[in-house]
DNA sequence: GTCTATATTGAGATAGAC
DNA sequence: GTCTATCTCAATATAGAC
């Protein structure tokens, strides 16, 4: 068998400089501004020679997601198993350019079916990460898990996330940095209150 | 001083029709998917005339987004007037339509400068009269306004709402159903003790 | 108000030379 | 791999007849 054509080291750089230049036009302006010309001015070569790279602009849509959902996973069962898994958690939910790509990648795959189902397994095995996590972890943090379920409580931390990084990525004048500020005190309690019950 | 002329009941119905076809794309495709021909097609004209009732497409959703914001003002000034503040409240936010245009509205406003500004001051004046609000209803429900301020209240419960709605929309598999059913027990004990506390 | 016709711009994508 | 040239389609918008 012969073995798998292995692309030149220079051309797989150039398909990450193609993603990178890809997130910079969406978090600048939005999904729909990303276009072949667009995309290829930015990173000096012209348009056609993206689709060979890349041979429809859904493929260049699902690679950019990948490889953040790739990162995004790792990170996230990383933080879920640290010392401070809802600070982690949080920390990373927060991270305003990872959510701002994330909200458009949401937008985008409202009316791209490809994309779409990319996104739904995407955030149907985070989710399930978090709550599986939650299970155990809710009782360390002394949260009640019958008012409040780890399928509330992920959504929650998620959507907050998510809002207030919206707010203050746009500019609105809806107070998003004291929310985050009185979200992190309320995490730092959290945490605190588990370090003591494990010792 | 001349009367302001006033437009014909017809012209003000047709205006309210290519309204309504927008919002209906806008919910099913996406705003991306809003043209002046698809809009036009939807109501059986064709798309320049479009450009008579709106002349450009910013028009068109700038309207779209005062009449929706203007009918979410008076239900959120009714919602937190009433009888049980959090739930109305609540099912305000988690309407399924009205969330999902405004997560559209806010992508579009992303790379729509007219409509930014727009949906900035929508976005500061409904939130400052949910923060506003909560000044006093905190107490009411029992919740310590040192641990939980208003203002991260508002966030949180706005983007849980949206995080909630999004994935049931979209249809993704993170159990969207049950936080929201769980959020709405949760809503039955505050607005259960606040009941018992005012009697 | 509503139409046809059209100007202009830019999109995605392909063919084929080098 | 990278280019030029080009096809096709659809976008916003305007002019002007009716």
């Amino acid at each position: 068998m012969a073995a798998p054509r292995r692309p030149r080291a220079a051309t797989e750089e150039k398909k990450q400089r193609l993603l990178d230049a890809t997130e910079e036009i969406m978090l600048e302006d939005g999904y729909a501004a990303v276009s072949s010309r667009r995309v290829a001015a930015a990173v000096g070569i012209n348009a056609p020679l993206l689709h060979y790279y890349f041979p429809t602009i859904d493929d260049l849509f699902v690679a950019v997601l990948l490889r953040r959902s790739g990162r995004i996973v790792e990170r996230m069962a990383e933080a879920l198993a640290s010392d401070e898994p809802l600070r982690a958690w949080w920390e990373l939910a927060s991270d305003p350019r990872g959510t701002a790509l994330m909200v458009e990648m949401l937008a985008a795959a409202n009316h791209r079916p490809v994309l779409k189902a990319e996104v739904g397994e995407i955030a149907r095995d985070v989710r399930a990460m978090q709550v599986e996590r939650l299970e155990s972890l809710l009782a360390e943090y002394g949260v009640d898990r019958d008012e409040f379920p780890p399928v509330l409580v992920a959504a929650t931390v998620q959507g907050l996330a998510f809002s207030a990084v919206q707010d203050l990525a746009a500019g609105y004048d809806t107070n998003p940095e004291d929310a985050i500020k009185a979200m992190v005190r309320f995490i730092d309690r959290l945490e605190a209150k588990r370090a003591a019950a494990r010792r």
